[in-house]
DNA sequence: AATGGGACCTGCGCGC
DNA sequence: TGCGCGCAGGTCCCAT
């Protein structure tokens, strides 16, 4: 799934191959995709007009244009930007992957955004901080400090996976990572957010820190339909602790890696190492 | 107000 | 074999 050390991959990637380049034509395969404007005007938005920076803040890529207007694209969970593209009438890079829209540059190469499940979100704005999803946006786990993290879990009374995977509590932790960070600080997901003692709580915030940066040096981790832009996939699925590992050992203790159910979302970890109460 | 669950979608893997 | 079902999860939305 794209999360933070994914689309920041992507983000890097295309920073490399495809800034300043004019856009020629853009081929919409799939309007669902598009959000705003209406089709033909996001068409006539992009023709003529080069990516001149991109950002990045938590999932959402933002591509400042050379109109001076912005296209934002949100990758949701099988979102990929492929580039150079080789398709051939209209499939992607991948085996079964259908472009759902192909921006063609002045030198004829292809940037393909797929998109199997039709949850990806196209949009051109004129001002991306304006946008509902930005304004709620919480801070990413590199915009502040211990002091400051520790502050924010006092008030919070959910599940600590629920409050880290909270977008607008702290934004570019997704499902794979929040697993990952609560293993690594040895913190049963299910514990009152609040709950945390100090030491927890940092420790917390340093294993969230460390699993992002060490998956962004990895290039993210390909499970599901993540890849890179030139279609490599990630490579810290290696490095997975417990994400997707029921009834596997686990890598500490050699017990048994557990599943629940967490707001409806797979949530692996080690019942002897990460404890509910305390003993 | 906070929380939980469903909706949005498609492809894949599993079991019968 | 082949089919149908359940599941995967980022975000929004609604009900409680």
């Amino acid at each position: 799934m794209p999360e933070l050390p994914e689309v920041e991959t992507i983000k890097r990637e295309l920073e490399a191959v495809i800034l300043d380049k004019r856009i020629t034509a853009v081929v919409i395969n799939n309007a669902k995709v598009i959000r705003e404007p209406k089709k033909e005007k996001f068409v006539a938005n992009l023709k003529n007009v080069a990516i001149k920076k991109i950002i990045r803040k938590g999932k959402l890529l933002i591509f400042e244009l050379s109109s001076g207007k912005f296209l934002t694209i949100h990758l949701k969970m099988t979102g990929q930007l492929i580039y150079p593209s080789h398709q051939k009438r209209g499939g992607g890079v991948n085996p079964g992957k259908i472009s759902r829209v192909s921006f063609r540059f002045f030198d004829n190469t292809l940037l393909d955004f797929n998109d199997s499940r039709l949850f990806g979100e196209l949009r051109i704005v004129d001002d991306w901080q304006k946008l509902k999803f930005i304004k709620e946006l919480g801070p990413e786990p590199f915009d502040i400090d211990a002091e400051k993290f520790k502050e924010m879990l006092a008030s919070k009374k959910t599940k600590i996976k629920v409050s880290i995977m909270d977008q607008k509590f702290i934004s570019g932790i997704g499902n794979l990572y929040a697993n990952e960070a609560l293993f690594r600080a040895k913190i049963h997901p299910q514990r009152p957010t609040n709950s945390l003692s100090e030491k927890e709580k940092e420790l917390l915030f340093k294993e969230i820190k460390d699993v992002l940066l060490e998956a962004i040096h990895y290039g993210g981790s390909s499970v599901d339909q993540y890849v890179q832009v030139s279609g490599k996939p990630g490579e810290y699925v290696k490095y997975h602790k417990v994400y997707d590992r029921e009834g596997e050992p686990c890598f500490n203790c050699g017990g048994k890696v557990e599943r629940i159910s967490l707001g409806s979302r797979g949530t692996y970890f080690c019942p002897a190492c990460q404890r509910l109460k305390r003993s």
